[in-house]
DNA sequence: AGTCTATTTTTAGCCGCTTACAGAGTTTTA
DNA sequence: TAAAACTCTGTAAGCGGCTAAAAATAGACT
């Protein structure tokens, strides 16, 4: 029952050593010899070396992934992105959610990953320096997904671009009046998003010699609720907006849902664009900025892999593009 | 740096098996040598001894979810509320994707698990009976969700009373002519799901003294964009029903924005009841069936952590109940 | 045959921690 | 007061597989 690669070698009639290297395809092993311990092991059914004591040898064989968030539509994305690569390459794929956790438990907690994984794939999550040099300390593979960090492997998108383009493409249609869906004002986290998605929002106003009011910015929070919340307050304001940038999909369509709840209607009262390509923006006809989620995952996935491999290779950045979907959710300012 | 159970021991000026038994807050340790022992790891920064090497003695501190898919709201919420819990608890989570294996390498990937984890949480995969022997002979506790079986723990919600319900509302209303959009017909998973659905859905019709005509029944593979083309398809068909039944909340979704493509109105022209109580289902009036999924997947991670704890204790199947939430997707039915 | 490599296998120790067992010091029991 | 019973701590043997170094085997060449 319980075969072990003791079982093997007996079976064989070789040693455990000889057995471990037939096993994994190391040189020096004579062809019949291997032969006679492949079929040893398929006789015992012997699966694979269990890990957790290769694993005292420094491979354990896992990643971690570290999101602050799985249920949201984003993260999944990217674990599901990652997790298709790793398992593809034979890695199993450790979870590790801090959305609770703050200060200095989050701090205890990469140590936890101590000797857990091999490497790290870290979403979203912006930690401060300290925790990121105790993340760095670990002396393995990091890749980032969704931001950027000099000292280690990357793959995000440029949120300031991106929202660029979708405050243009406002403009473009001819509104003046374009207020900011944003997250919190006293982010958590400390999120780059939110801060990169503005002032791309700003520039554009300011190139367009558009003013922009405080008191069309409000604050959703990045779901729906609190978007569908930050909505009904905006447009209880005076001097509506006739266009409105959301920082995310999620919140766009928390948005939508007030707008129509007010009784007006888009794009006819107003026009709304989002941010981030969610699976639901294409049927609730939202006009989006979209980014490749999924493939951020694999990216980062495929990033570490390759530093698992080569452990001197470089780590890099890669910054990959996003693209304005335009749907009926945003039109032309009547005149 | 590495700093190991053995240079707290030295540190401490104890054995490294005083600090093993003092660590883990086992007795015959004088809480003298026990308080100098914390102290010393706690001044060397010793975090948690390192699990893979615990793991060499039977428990891994972890343990496997395995699911078809992880980025679906359904799965990622499920996910989402058992690693809530495991963490607390500190248990690792490993994650298993399976939505590309099929037959033998699925089975395979089972071996994989072997001596990865201490338990298992399996999320509406039904394996065949087969596979599941394959699992049961890790011998390590497991709790499946979603889905009831004989030999396990299980969390679930009674799928075919919830499509009574579901159902019977419609029914209620006044309507007679109820289609219904279910998964796939050649199910590759077998998921018994859309067969309890559609099962509840059937009794409802006989008892009211209804026909069900084949032709009201259409497919949508639990996407939107399935559901989005099948719904396409229905309404091209002479005879228009008055109201629909899905069979999940995102194929609800995905089947409103086809109706409102073909025209129509919901709920003037036509009633639509979901099923699963999805997020987007509020923002998008949508009346549906509610289940507690992400406290299924708590429910399921406390099942095998009792489990854990007190390995004589037997396997329970619960069956949580669902909620009927009527929004403004289904109505009377003019006369 | 004898010496030297090249190749293949075994021996032995180790990874970091647990745990049975034993030993030393204390206290209770008889 | 000696024996029995505890307490506490250390010793050492692994857990299951890896790997450096030693050993054995096999050819090749003087």
């Amino acid at each position: 029952m319980a075969a072990g690669i003791k079982e093997v070698a007996s079976e064989a009639g070789v040693s455990i050593a000889t057995v471990s290297r037939a096993l994994r395809g190391l040189n020096h092993v004579n062809p019949e010899t291997r032969k006679k311990i492949l079929d040893a092991a398929e006789k015992l059914g012997y699966p694979i070396p269990q890990s957790s004591a290769k694993a005292l040898f420094g491979r354990t064989n896992s990643v971690g992934v570290v999101a602050p968030f799985i249920s949201r539509w984003y993260f999944a994305q990217v674990i599901n992105g990652a997790e298709q690569a790793l398992r593809e390459a034979g890695l199993d794929l450790l979870l590790y959610n801090f959305s609770q956790l703050k200060g200095r438990e989050r701090l205890f907690q990469h140590q936890l990953l101590k000797g857990r994984v091999d490497a790290l794939i870290v979403i979203s999550l912006p930690p401060t320096e300290e925790e990121f040099d105790s993340m760095l300390s670990l002396g393995i593979p990091i890749a980032l997904v969704g931001m950027h960090h000099a000292q280690c492997s990357s793959v995000a998108i440029d949120d300031v671009a991106g929202a660029r383009t979708a405050t243009q493409h406002l403009v473009n249609l001819g509104h003046k009046k374009i207020a900011l869906l944003s997250g919190r004002p006293d982010d958590p986290f400390g999120f780059s998003v939110p801060q990169d998605r503005r002032k791309g929002f700003m520039q554009v106003l300011a190139e367009s010699g558009l003013e922009f009011k405080p008191s069309r910015e409000v604050f959703g929070d990045f779901t729906m609720h609190g978007a569908s919340r930050a909505m009904d307050d905006l447009l209880a304001r005076a001097d509506r907006p006739t266009a409105i940038f959301c920082q995310s999909d999620e919140m766009a369509l928390g948005a939508l849902q007030a707008i129509r709840r007010n009784g007006l209607k888009v794009p006819d009262d107003i026009s709304i664009i989002g941010f981030d390509g969610h699976e639901m923006a294409e049927f609730s006809d939202l006009t989006t900025i979209e980014q490749p989620v999924a493939l951020m995952g694999e990216m980062a996935a495929w990033s570490i892999m390759e530093r698992l491999k080569l452990p001197k290779s470089e780590s890099h950045s890669l910054t990959l593009p996003t693209t304005l979907v335009v749907r009926n959710s945003t039109r032309r300012l009547e005149a």
